[in-house]
DNA sequence: TATGAATGAGAATTCATTCAT
DNA sequence: TATGAATGAATTCTCATTCAT
């Protein structure tokens, strides 16, 4: 999951315990509402369960009756994440079906969607991009491992639907791209980021206006122009022949 | 330093006690391969003392005869890699001077060069990957800042030289173009650890072959192309114009 | 507090978590005894939390959670000193409401009850005598800031109503006089602390008797009638005209 | 010692390492005000070997050379000190013969000569005040201990004349006003610790002035009538009779 | 189940003193 | 003697997890 803002997995793993899932909506929302802030603010190895308890609430000892440790709740809140994203591109990305499907205009609806959703949800994009930084490889492989056969990733579905109808060079080998669009969409994410920051400095209020914002749209046609056509200045380039 | 594999500072912040400096080579050697064994292994915070002076062989102590704490040497080594890596480049890749420069060829020895240089030195690979994710923020600008001023990027330099001379897309904003190839780089890192991986399992011993394995080297030279040309299948592209 | 031993403030702030006070009466005092121990054989700074919590029968653990540092138990400590004093002496010493106040002796009074208090409490006054002595100035004004505006220092308000009543001279400036007695005192509480180790090594067992030793009361006029007299020699003092 | 400004000790253990005498003037020197720094400064339990030797700009080793640890400096120093204002006080004031001897006056000598001494050494004063204020008994004890043999109490002296010769309230126990006075010395001594401090923040240069200006002098004046004619207005003090 | 107190294993850091050269 | 590195005991503090009610 998470691997930028537009790739994720779909998952159902289900680690909290059933007494968790027994406890009234609010409680069970605050929870994981303060799981999520947690996650967000912190790396898994930063965070801390003490700040979960506190902010969610609840005692020390209703925790471990809800999860085993703080991996759990991570692999919970991680999993959740997912299934927010995937549901929400489900409902807002056309789906690439048919004969209309064209790559490069699929690319650019689902990077704005891909924005939109982090503007609404900016504390699932900081869990998915502390979960990229994620260090402890253990822990990666072990939520890798788990969510990785139901993944689902739109870029390689995409992908492949695009050399199929001659829309993209037959040359380039799909694993290679994949990886590809996928440290791209991590960049992305990054310009992203850093512009947010931005705005939110002069001015806070019109930070949703960000994806219609001239500049802004020019840097992701910009930035969808490299990936499509390259670096070079096409008369010139030479190497790759 | 290591915004990625192809990226450096250069950096001569010294902050270890006049203590370690006098140590004799040996104990010092052991020290800074503990130290750089523990940052490869682990990130920032997870590393611990205690790991390194264990792997050193020396007493608690001791430790705090040589650095203040753990960012101290963290610092260090931080430094000590970027000062390698700067060395090494500056032997093995031909200086960008000179009218015979081609950015195209010039990424393709300086990609060489990288994966020579993570071949050689995998743990100081593996220590820029895992400062990259560091997610302490003040640390990282703390680090940064210390080195930033004699950083030395070597993509951009080449990027403004291939762009002056018309080697590169005029319309392409540098900065884009700068995170664009960074995204390809930290994409490119990727491949060549899972190769690694590969190889070890299937040959362990001929890992050192992997520069001059032939399927490596289209993959090099396919992520060239990638990002020299782009993904499309050129007749049909139309998105950015 | 404390200024010496006929000093004190009231105070009132709360250091302790809930967790301290939720626990049962024995082990709450405990705590307490153990800790009143501790400051009272030591200075601050010497004190240490591992020989509380030994003399407390708590695990090192424990003791974090009912108190962020040895601060806060000292804090929490010289207040509730602080409060033992003034319930003593706000239930032993007669108000000195009306007008049949006398200076001098409600001064004895107060003497009276301050040994008293003393003989009753002695780790208490060990812990008054500490503090005095307290050399870190930030702690000492962190402490005295926080108790100081509930202050109620017996002997400043005695002096204003014994110049009031033209029982003082009113040539003295009140504020070296307040300094003047607090000098009187320190040398009282010596004294005490002197006779008391004479009765120990003599007569263990009657060290109650001490307040009603006849010879301790004559030195207790004495040091009252120099309080009240000077040393001159009536006819003879010439110095201060 | 200094059981307050005007109270001192002769001593001359001889505490140091034959080593250290044998040291060239200049680096004993060197060593001596490193350690009355660090004394003035810190109380014994707060100074460190590591500042002493830091500001000596000795190496750690040869400490143990010259010492056998920091209690033993600090006997050595405290010693030095006491050794220096005996010298100054036999050199400054009149030696307390004949019969021209009048305690009141004597006592404004020994007052105005112990500010003197504090003006000139302030370092001395606050190793005295520390010691003062030392609540590790075992150590106090075996400083007094050492010294105490060869303590000569000026007031006491002083005293005794001053009963001898009638100007002193026979009815007096010499040893009770011995102590009342040291404490009123002491009261003294922070009086003018307050006043310096108070000039430091107003005219730091005229510092030097403190002694001659007129308003010290009245507060100098009120503290020793206070002490010779006490604070009662005569014509109604009647406890003490 | 809910609760919140109990616990102890670690982690960092300090520093006096000893030791080897 | 001079030097400065070596050492480890002591101390504070954190926190996940277990336990008793």
């Amino acid at each position: 999951m998470f691997k930028n803002h537009l790739t994720f997995f779909k998952g159902a793993v289900s680690l909290p315990t059933q007494t968790f899932f027994n406890l009234p909506e609010e409680k069970k929302n605050r929870i994981i509402r303060a799981a999520i802030q947690e996650f967000a603010a912190y790396s898994f190895d930063q965070a801390s369960i003490a700040h979960i308890i506190e902010n969610a609430g609840i005692p020390r000892g209703s925790f471990y009756q809800y999860f085993n440790n703080l991996k759990d709740v991570y692999k919970y809140i991680i999993n959740l994440a997912g299934e927010q994203k995937i549901k929400y591109f489900q409902e807002t990305v056309p789906q690439f079906e048919g004969k209309g499907f064209n790559f490069f205009s699929a690319l650019r609806d689902l990077c704005t969607a891909g924005f939109q959703f982090a503007l609404e949800n900016p504390e699932l994009l900081a869990i998915g991009n502390n979960f990229i930084k994620e260090t402890n490889k253990s822990l990666r492989d072990e939520i890798l491992g788990e969510q990785l056969p139901k993944a689902q990733n739109f870029y390689e579905t995409m992908l492949h639907k695009g050399i199929e109808l001659g829309q993209i060079d037959p040359h380039i080998d799909p694993h290679i791209a994949t990886l590809f669009i996928g440290a791209w969409s991590t960049a992305f994410t990054e310009l992203y980021l850093a512009e947010l920051k931005n705005l939110a400095h002069d001015n806070p209020e019109d930070v949703c206006a960000l994806l219609t914002n001239k500049q802004f749209q020019q840097k992701i046609d910009q930035m969808i122009d490299l990936l499509v056509n390259g670096l070079a200045n096409k008369p010139f380039s030479t190497v790759s022949e």
